[in-house]
DNA sequence: AGCTACTAAACGAACGTTCAGTAAGGTCGC
DNA sequence: GCGACCTTACTGAACGTTCGTTTAGTAGCT
């Protein structure tokens, strides 16, 4: 059986990432656990101690898996058209993972992107620096690395968030077909012409 | 002189930017104009309208601009480049812009995104798309254009907000230097190798 | 006199947080 | 095997504060 922490944590993490820190309320977040708001400050301080254990919670170690078997052996191109995919399907899974993101980048003041890049960074930002550097030695590997990053995570909010407006084929919202296309996009521009 | 509302246009929009919708206290708008909060009421229904109104006023000419000289005559490579320097260099000028433009995309329930596409969009939309098509008539012109949106906005926020840890050399945070590494990825990833 | 642009004060509701109390379960000596 | 005792996991009610919003009143201009 789940244990309450955990449901309280798994719960605030969807809401936190769905609202942010200031649009949920420990009430809020009570009544989805089935429990009085008071039940909370039992296992947690207080909202912000209890914000940083949920962003911990689903970062857990996702980020870790998603580079763990990236070593020097295979081709830099298969292991960037590999790592996209699986980055491209996990966030499409975990969605609270792809928007606390967002939500970090946002409110830099707050110390939870140093907290994200401590806890769930660290060894994707050397795998990536690394990766890119394999890839593409002529180019600056850390803007490589924003770049990427930033093509995976905008096709995915884009894809949950673009107006109702423009009508987009079902071809065009399928996870292989946007990480296809990043992948070929972003090979053919690291790559020496 | 500038009129009341037109400040508080101004300041709440600077305020939702960087603080998020429910972040934001009528309160805290109404101390920064040197006004009580209930004199808000006097030029806005709401609080829901006054943030309508202030992403309206954001908005407002500053992306039609944009594209307002994006003919055919030019070659399409150029006027990539050309829109790319241009839009980082006012999304940095006026970093509400580019905020708002995030957080409307996380929080896609509310109608704000529909405000902001109707509004701020619609030219840019049909601009980039063409310019897209003109570029690259093999790949599909949507997703080209998210990912060079996806490339301009994660720069620019990551330079915001990326961790104190990683130590950035002043050169990697010139708009120009990203600029120009995003007008190279991009053009060498869209163009028939 | 009437309109515009505000202020001061208050409304009820919701906020984060605290606190006293309690029911259930384990641990102890006996 | 049993009462005494402690801990864990919670509830219900309340704390003071802040929220969005309303209302009555007023100073200054036309």
């Amino acid at each position: 059986m789940e244990s309450t922490q955990d449901k309280l944590l798994g719960i605030a993490a969807q809401l936190f990432a769905d609202q942010g820190f200031a649009g949920v309320s420990m009430r809020q977040i009570g009544r989805s656990a089935d429990l009085t708001q008071a039940a909370i400050y039992h296992h947690f301080e207080n909202k912000q101690e209890l914000y940083i254990a949920a962003v911990e919670h689903v970062y857990g170690d996702n980020m870790r898996e998603l580079v763990s078997d990236l070593g020097d052996n295979a081709p830099a191109e298969k292991q960037v058209a590999l790592v996209v995919n699986r980055l491209m399907t996990l966030l499409d899974e975990r969605p609270a993972l792809h928007s606390i993101y967002f939500r970090e980048l946002l409110d830099g003041e707050s110390d939870g992107l140093d907290l994200l890049s401590q806890q769930a960074f660290p060894e994707v930002d050397a795998a990536f620096t690394k990766l890119m550097q394999r890839l593409a030695p002529h180019m600056d590997s850390y803007l490589l690395m924003l770049s990427l990053i930033g093509l995976v995570f905008h096709h995915l909010q884009a894809r949950k968030g673009h107006p109702r407006s423009r009508d987009i084929s079902p071809e065009q919202q399928d996870i292989n077909t946007l990480s296809r296309h990043v992948t070929t996009l972003f090979l053919n521009g690291a790559l020496p012409q």
